[in-house]
RNA sequence: GGAGGGGUUCCCGAGUGGCCAAAGGGGGCAGACUGUAAAUCUGUUGUCUAAGACUUCGAAGGUUCAAAUCCUUCUCCCUCCA
């Protein structure tokens, strides 16, 4: 029995956009769901109960990260990642697999894992299917990805089609390795990178181990967003209805549109919280740089819609002089305005869909939103 | 009063005859960021009719083909001695 079950509700009767429920023994998602990613066991600038606060079911964590520090062996002694860090809800583990990819000149791919210099110390580390399953094991996360190799883009068809056959090999091993079936699902990963063809091809492979779910992986890795999309297009149609499908990676408003629109139900993504560091805040019109002299006396909030804590209580004047006084308090503040707003998009989202209004919201959020 | 050191572009500060509109920081301005090597990184920062030209290194003179750099005077600041 799978310890993360879904339940598709239903599908969008114009389009693909899905209504359903992922539940964890630490609790129910619905989806479409945004996660935010606390890649090394933190939200950056946020406490946990905050981050629950802004409406948030589950994050994400990495493995990679976990692994080099503190190491696997602490958390476990901790009692596990929730408890280590102190959240209670459900948590997405990534498997190292990007890592093979953002750390490119400091890793190896072979057949058996790759071998990573840790860009900590530069110790030399060996990540294959087995460890990333086993340090997944010992953190306790609910779900535990697949350790995959993230092709670059751009890159050629052959090596795109080895890799891609490598990671099903690799998902065989990941499956073969998971001990702790009953309180955490591994979800497969579909490759492929641009060919679409090769992306169907991974999802009839990966499907066949029937996994609790899926991911697309690969994408957003530097190709044009009508790539993507069209990369979406072609491929999410050959998972499975009955189970969640997590594109992994994305999070820029637009995309969480467009992605719900083709079948997907989960996202993660960095960018809410990075560029939150950065001084950029998402909002309904479009990111706005909150560094920009035309802020200087505008004791307007960053988003009217908003309802988070930032705009209830602070003006982008503020905050402009936090980011540039270099305060801790502006990369709270601009967390959780980006978090909340994209937490409040997938609500909305899930609402529309419900009502049958996705194309609405979509077509009037496209109005309003300018996008670079 | 005596001796010495120094005033450089928004700030600090390098530069001691041409390669100097002037290093490097800071600050300012702008940009990037999509399974986090990221509170990071990049560009730009005298003026203009922007090719090129013009003005600028405390002030004014001078030497030189050429001066932020050498000389003279003035001025302001700092240190030490009395």
């Amino acid at each position: 029995m799978d310890a993360v079950k879904f339940k598709l509700h239903k599908t969008s009767k114009k389009g693909k956009a899905r209504r359903g429920t992922v539940t964890t023994l630490h609790g129910s998602i619905e989806t479409p769901v945004f996660m935010p990613v606390g890649t090394a066991a933190t939200v950056k600038a946020m406490k946990p109960e905050d981050v629950e606060a802004l409406g948030a079911d589950i994050i994400l964590s990495n493995t990679y990260h976990l692994y080099l520090r503190p190491g696997a062996e602490v958390i476990k002694a901790a009692g596990g990642l929730h408890k280590f860090m102190n959240w209670d809800k459900s948590i997405l583990t990534d498997s190292g697999g990007f890592q093979v990819f953002s750390l490119g000149d400091i890793r190896k791919i072979t057949e058996e894992g790759v071998e990573f210099r840790s860009h900590l110390d530069g110790s030399k580390h060996m990540l294959s299917p087995e460890k990333s399953i086993e340090v997944q094991n010992a953190l306790g996360s609910d779900i535990i990805m697949a350790f995959d190799e993230c092709a670059p883009y751009p890159a050629d068809r052959d090596y795109v089609k080895k890799s891609m056959e490598m990671t099903t090999r690799w998902l065989k091993r990941c499956k073969d390795a998971h001990k702790n079936i009953e309180n955490q699902s591994l979800f497969g990963i579909m490759q492929g990178g641009m060919y679409n063809d090769l992306r169907i091809e991974s999802a009839k492979q990966i499907t066949e181990l029937d996994l609790p779910g899926y991911a697309v992986g690969g994408l957003s890795v530097g190709e044009s967003k009508d790539i993507m999309y069209d990369v979406l297009e072609a491929s999410v149609d050959y998972l499975p209805d009955d189970k969640p499908r997590y594109l992994m990676g994305v999070g820029s408003p637009d995309c969480l549109f467009e992605g719900v629109e083709r079948g997907i139900d989960m996202f993660d993504c960095v960018l809410p919280t990075r560029i939150a560091r950065n001084g950029t805040a998402m909002t309904s019109q479009g990111s706005i740089n909150i560094k920009n002299a035309r802020f200087e006396k505008d004791f307007d909030s960053l988003d009217p819609e908003c309802d988070c804590y930032t705009c209830r209580n602070y003006s982008k004047a503020y905050l402009r002089h936090l980011y540039k006084s270099n305060e801790i308090l502006s990369s709270m503040l601009l967390t959780t305005h980006n978090i909340r707003f994209l937490v409040k998009i997938m609500e909305d989202i899930r609402n529309a869909i419900d009502n049958d209004t996705f194309p609405e919201l979509k077509k009037e959020f496209f109005t309003k939103y300018y996008d670079k």
